[in-house]
RNA sequence: GUCCCCAUCGUCUAGUCUGGCCUAGGACACCACCCUUUCAAGGUGGCGACACGGGUUCAAAUCCCGUUGGGGACGCCA
């Protein structure tokens, strides 16, 4: 049965390079009938450890890439916190020096770094001396003696190879002699991140490690001590890395703001903060970014919009496949179509792809995720009652393609304002109604047209606006753009009939008056 | 510095293993035109790449060698 996992660090947040390595890894394991597994990578040190990590569970969650075990849900497994297996880790690493494959060492800090430091000014490779290694139990008590803590290091070999076979790159050699005898044991008793995540690993009976290509250099020390614990080593896949935007370089999320310079990733962080500012969202960079998913469900993304693109990001099936739902990408979905190459993170593709999928989805999905936008920038109650729901409908509808992210409802917030709070822009106004010749005269007649047509509908509106203009001998434009600024305030909008049928007799007519009267 | 990995349009990629079907295909972005009451959407078209140099071969994006460039790893971090 294939187990694969993902382990995250409780660091509060979740971001695009983890999402894709944890996708990879739920798509393979739903791929082959098996199990995902989400343990955590904490450490004792961390405090608040529930609070930090519920970013990246409801990311998770809201993402749709459910896990079998681990965090919150359990499993035969158990525990999936490193910060209660340490037992498991210091049982490992006894039996490593038990069995040869590791060594007590009492040198300090200071003493390797001196040998690091002499190897460099010769310039040769650093090996460490094992001057301070401890061949027996009266060694060790000896050094102790001289108030000496002790750490595990691992006894690496110092000729022969080690092949990665790795199911994304082929077979890799690594010469053991450039391996350094890492510490495996830290002189205060607890163990470091590469024994552990070998022996959880092997305890989850994890049978594939999906994971970033920063690993594959670390995998022959990985190999050393599975091998040394008489485990069968999981297969690898080390998959390319996601890079910044524009860049090469490793998706970081120290460097958010800098990715706000690449041009593409500004405009989109810019639609975002947009709205998240009108729903009074928090905009800071280090938690309001395109690079954190958090951003992504902020702002009104569609789940399988981003899961889409991501899988698109190191993988495809074809020369042409590019739409994926869940069961698609899960039916085709194999590492041996994963790339190489680090491939840079795009979020205007990403906002293409959700275009995409929020064209597809049916009007009443669109309008539930319409409706907590509204309710969050205040222009509607937090229970709306049928009839909202009813004319929200008819916005979206009217809005059409101008949707992109739920939150592009706010683009349209003069439905919902009282007519006398209606806000003007003012270029427009100046514009179309103020300085356009005639603009105000015309309106004024149209205005009392509008108030006799049967039925107030747009496609009556329309016949009737185009009467008006073969009777004053006027081209469209000389009339509409008016009446949009009039009514709705603003020189953009979708198509201005809907506008006027929406907004009904009523509101229209007293907008227009009021236009009128703030000349 | 040492080791490892990588290299096709600005970006994501197909093609590379199994050389010829590649005057290199698709998508995003961009540009133009069409549609049009504005803004979107849509339609049509365009721009645009095999990093470089040597081989091997009748034939190289594809195989080999080298160069260059980029990235990663070298912790008592994860």
């Amino acid at each position: 049965m294939v187990r694969t996992r993902f382990a995250p660090s409780p660091t509060g947040y979740l971001h695009i390079g983890g999402v894709r390595t944890a996708l990879f890894n739920w798509l393979y394991a739903r791929r082959h009938g098996g199990r995902f597994v989400l343990r955590i990578d904490d450490t004792d040190a961390e405090r608040n450890v529930a609070e930090a990590l519920a970013p990246i569970l409801d990311g998770f969650r809201w993402l749709g890439i459910d896990w079998d075990e681990g965090a919150e849900v359990g499993g035969d497994f158990g525990p999936y916190y490193q910060s209660e297996r340490q037992d498991r880790y210091r049982a490992a690493a006894q039996a490593l020096v038990d069995r040869g494959r590791a060594y007590w060492d009492y040198a300090t800090t200071e003493e390797i770094q001196a040998e690091r430091e002499t190897a460099q000014r010769e310039g040769v490779r650093f090996l460490y001396s094992r001057s301070f290694m401890a061949e027996t139990d009266e060694d060790r008590r000896r050094f102790e003696a001289e108030g000496r803590a002790g750490v595990i290091r691992l006894m690496i070999p110092r000729v022969g190879t080690c092949v990665v076979r790795d199911l994304v790159r082929g077979p890799v050699e690594f010469e053991w002699s450039r391996e350094q005898d890492h510490v495996v044991q830290r002189a205060d008793g607890t163990c470091l991140y590469h024994l552990a995540s070998v022996v959880d690993d092997h305890d989850m009976e994890i049978t594939h490690v999906i994971r970033a290509e920063e690993h594959l250099s670390n995998t022959p020390r990985q190999m050393f001590i599975a091998e040394g614990l008489g485990y069968d080593p999981p297969d690898y896949a080390h998959l390319p890395f996601v890079a910044e935007p524009g860049g090469r370089n490793k998706l970081s999320k120290r460097k958010l703001e800098q990715y706000l310079k690449n041009p593409d990733f500004a405009q989109i962080a810019e639609h975002g903060r947009a709205i998240a500012e009108a729903i009074g969202h928090e905009t800071a960079a280090e938690t309001f970014n395109p690079v954190i998913v958090d951003f992504y469900r902020t702002v009104g993304y569609l789940p399988d919009a981003i899961l889409n693109y991501l899988v698109l990001l190191g993988w495809s099936l074809d020369d042409r496949t590019e739409i994926f739902d869940r069961a698609a990408m899960i039916e085709s979905f194999t590492l041996d179509r994963v790339n190489k190459a680090a491939a840079s993170f795009d979020p205007r593709k990403l906002l293409a792809f959700q275009e995409r999928y929020m064209q597809a989805i049916p009007l009443d999905a669109k309008v539930e995720r319409v409706l907590p936008f509204l309710r969050d920038a205040g222009l509607l109650a937090a229970e709306p009652d049928a009839a909202t729901r009813a004319y929200v409908a008819k916005i979206v509808t009217a809005a059409g393609d101008r949707i992109k992210v739920a939150g592009d409802i706010l683009d349209y917030p003069d439905f919902f304002v009282a007519d006398d709070a209606l806000a003007y822009d003012a270029k427009a106004f100046d514009k179309r109604i103020r300085n356009a010749e005639g603009a105000a005269d015309r309106l004024r007649r149209f205005r009392e047209i509008l108030e006799g047509v049967e039925p107030f509908e747009a496609a009556a509106l329309e016949a009737r606006l185009q009467r008006f203009v073969e009777d004053e001998g006027i081209k469209i434009g000389q009339i509409i753009h008016a009446l949009r600024v009039a009514v709705t305030g603003k020189g953009v909008g979708f198509g201005m009939f809907e506008t006027l049928e929406i907004l009904g007799r009523e509101r229209c007519l007293a907008r227009i008056d009021r236009a009128l009267g703030r000349l």
